[in-house]
DNA sequence: CGATAATTTGATCCAGTTCAAGCGACGTGG
DNA sequence: CCACGTCGCTTGAACTGGATCAAATTATCG
């Protein structure tokens, strides 16, 4: 699982704080469960491996990476606390997950996790839901990848990983590498490298650190990214075409 | 719901045929639901709409459509008989689903259909194993609009569409427009077009209709395509990462 | 049979890739 | 404490796959 969706506390890079509970209801499922630690650039396990564990990320950040036959790699997502790890109802992981920072996960045995949804309708529930926000996730993924230009994609990205506020101004933890974000937004290292250098200089953002940067104008940053689910546009949109479209319609059933 | 994973018996756009009950364990609980007719190019539903009801496809085809604030279209999935339209978590459909041909579809009530997913474990596991396949075909999606050429993108799609077989060649239905597959690979008609042209050129395939093409070279076709999970690649490929890697991993906990 | 929409084909153009070269931070060993 | 290599990142310059713009051609349907 992953395409992680909520919104939570970011993780520190370097110490170790405990993940919100009270927020994800499965969380409760893992509160017993083994704590594992990996160091940064760790593969937690490989896609192909036998799909035998299912972890929740505590804190810290991993990557669940693909490789394609020619070595091209893409990154599925990038997952943070409260996020689900390794669910499926696969044999075999499909893809490999590697710490991008020092992470904790708690592990489960798949079939424990498994017994333990069957049993517990309110998990069932809560599960199901958070593969429902992922499926969407994941089809909002594929409309960034196809259609949307590398300012658009930057964009959207940073928004989706800002997290803490200071004052008027997001700060937003970027632990991955630049080729880890390129991997992840269908670019290449230059290109995200030219697109952030760009926004700085356009006074979009500032980047204290590599791998910490600032967001100056959410609003631009925002009509940038624009349309992701822009309703305001899209509603009155739509309700022309059905207007155009209604007496076309013929519902025979 | 949609990105379609399973091959089923193709819909043949102008006749009604049955879809395949056996196959799909969830057809089971739509069987006496009521029937809806919709013709080629009619709206099922649109995003936004209020989402009361889960539908069957039972024999023709629909596309799932989502819009882009700027009027960008894009097609997320083409869904075919024994693929469920508009099972979510979300109080409105995240998509607008139309007609790409005659379809006929099973209605059910959301509601009644949640309580029935409820209540039937076997139901239950054969909808999470299908959202789980699901998750993953998005993932692919995501991979191909995001990693790969025109020529890529089109050759496994073909496949994906391929499915009736007569002799050493597989026919492929393509009853959606140019322009659907398009808004689904993430590129233009113009080059939709130019590489069906090309292909057919090359004689890996023949149109005799443009809705329905002959693979002629399903190797070359799947050469092209080539890397989608080309597993006797990867194995040996992550196999070495791993031995280069798993002296420098650390497993702490 | 003519009108209209869908598709193919042709000719340019450009965003983003590719290739190539600096740059700065960090760690290591002398 | 500093030279030196390495690594991740930035920057520059040329190149190209696919987009865009513009017809021509071919269904499709009253």
């Amino acid at each position: 699982m992953n395409m992680p969706r909520r919104l939570v506390q970011p993780t520190n890079q370097t110490s170790i704080e405990d993940a919100p509970f009270s927020t994800t209801g499965l969380s409760s499922l893992f509160r017993h469960q083994p704590l594992e630690r990996f160091a940064a650039g760790t593969i937690v396990f490989w896609e192909g491996d036998k799909a035998t564990k299912v972890f929740e990320v505590v804190c810290g950040m991993v990557r669940a990476i693909r490789l394609l036959s020619d070595g091209r790699r893409i990154i599925v997502g990038f997952l943070r606390p409260g996020d689900l790890v390794g669910v499926s109802f696969k044999d075999q992981y499909v893809y490999t997950v590697e710490a991008v920072t020092k992470v904790e996960l708690r592990r489960f045995s798949r079939h424990l996790f498994e017994l333990e949804i069957a049993r517990q309708p309110a998990m069932r529930e809560l599960l199901f839901s958070k593969l429902c926000d992922e499926m969407t996730a994941a089809q909002d993924q594929a409309v960034l990848l196809s259609r949307r230009s590398a300012d658009e994609k930057l964009a959207s990205f940073l928004l989706r990983m800002a997290t803490r506020r200071i004052g008027q101004h997001m700060v937003v933890d970027l632990p991955m590498t630049r080729q880890d974000i390129a991997d992840y937004l269908g670019m290449t290292i230059e290109t995200v490298s030219r697109t952030t250098t760009k926004f700085a200089g356009s006074g979009i953002l500032a980047m204290t650190d590599r791998h910490i940067i600032t967001i100056l104008s959410m609003d631009e940053l925002r009509s940038i990214a624009e349309g992701e689910e822009c309703n305001h546009w899209i509603a009155p949109c739509l309700a022309k075409m059905r207007q155009q479209t209604s007496d076309a319609r013929q519902l025979i059933g």
